[in-house]
DNA sequence: ACTGGTTAACTAGATAGTTAGTGAGTGAGA
DNA sequence: TCTCACTCACTAACTATCTAGTTAACCAGT
């Protein structure tokens, strides 16, 4: 980790572009996800990313200690914006929430695929880097405590039958992470449509179920 | 592709080793699997390939036109081995097939993990390249195969309810692939056994549900 | 003599990271 | 107010290394 990465994101709080010294960040990290989008993550130079805005490479080691350091920085930065996304819309009933959430997950959040491909690059990397896998734990443990915690409550309120949160959310993401691989890997564009239904199937069987205890 | 690949591996049929001509090609495979499993295959150099047989590299480029080349032909090394072993294993029922199916997909079929993440570097790869996106199609293409003629076969003997095949692989191999992806990304080894569960659960509502048309 | 398998040595290109420096601003002391 | 010391953002140019692929040649068997 460098001396200049996360902490100023956090305060830049997704709308920076006001202070002189988060910008360079800033600017640093939307240069990242274009030159990702354009380049790939594998063979990603660092150089490449210094092209995609108006600084030198050379300030990017100004800025971070290595190119390790600059990606696992933008999957924190990612993290984060996905967090500020996710608090700024609004609150609805369980159900519509959940279903935002799982469209969201299969379908977006970020509407162009090269990105999405950039993304499952780094994730297999993650086995070989550890500050990488820490970022995708994180990232996976906040998308799981959010489906667990929606799904709870629903149950509070009665719209879901007594299920357990957990294995629910575990359920949905393993099948939506298995959908964006092979969407990804095979270019199979019907794979979405087809877990969304699978995933509805599920959910009519377990949280609107009727709640016929066969004993 | 090169003039020397995957024909002479379908010739080899699992057990080479004896003709001449093909002793190089198989070795050469062979190597590719050692190197991947303790290199990974993003930073897979051809000499690392080289270092895991007694032979120079210059041979590897001998019989292959590229590293790309080597490696897509590997795949298709892969999916051989693959049916041969399928080809090999015993045909019981169609619900012990299935249960042996899901196990051997989600657990195996090769028992170490390194290997695992190598492929899935190589998954990451098929966007930008189309002779892997080829072959992880084919491969793909042959399992989901294998396993709705196996769901087809138990719902001819009436002992799997009468769903799409189709479907019901499909939903197999995502919710595979979903937890495969999370076991070598985040190295979380609960998430197989969950999953089995969860596939256990599903097979039980859809395969095996008693036959109760409501309407 | 010719062919197929095999090799060492080399080329060419790429790229992460370093170095040594520039220049604009800032604050302190005279 | 001037200026000296110092820092921060920034850069061009360079180094060191790695690696895919080529070349020219060697040798054994036929």
């Amino acid at each position: 980790m460098s001396e200049t990465n996360a902490d100023d994101i956090d305060a830049a709080d997704g709308t920076a572009e006001q202070a002189d010294s988060g910008t360079a960040n800033e600017a640093i990290m939307e240069a990242t996800y274009r030159a990702l989008r354009t380049h790939g993550a594998a063979d990603l130079s660092v150089q490449a990313i210094a092209d995609e805005f108006d600084k030198s490479k050379s300030l990017i080691f100004y800025h971070y200690d290595s190119r390790e350091d600059l990606l696992s920085s933008f999957l924190a930065y990612l993290l984060e914006n996905f967090k500020n996304r996710v608090a700024a819309s609004e609150i609805t009933d369980p159900v519509t929430q959940l279903d935002g959430l799982i469209d969201s997950l299969l379908y977006g959040p970020d509407d162009n695929e090269s990105f999405q491909i950039a993304m499952l690059e780094l994730r297999s990397q993650a086995p070989f880097n550890e500050a990488y896998r820490d970022q995708f734990r994180r990232n996976r443990a906040y998308v799981h405590r959010l489906t667990a915690r929606v799904i709870d409550c629903g149950i509070d309120d009665g719209v879901f039958a007594p299920v357990d949160p957990d294995y629910i959310a575990t359920l949905l993401l393993t099948m939506i992470d298995g959908a964006r691989l092979q969407l990804v890997v095979l270019g199979d564009e019907t794979i979405l449509d087809t877990t969304r239904a699978a995933i509805d199937d599920r959910l009519d069987e377990t949280l609107f179920a009727e709640q016929t205890p066969s004993d």
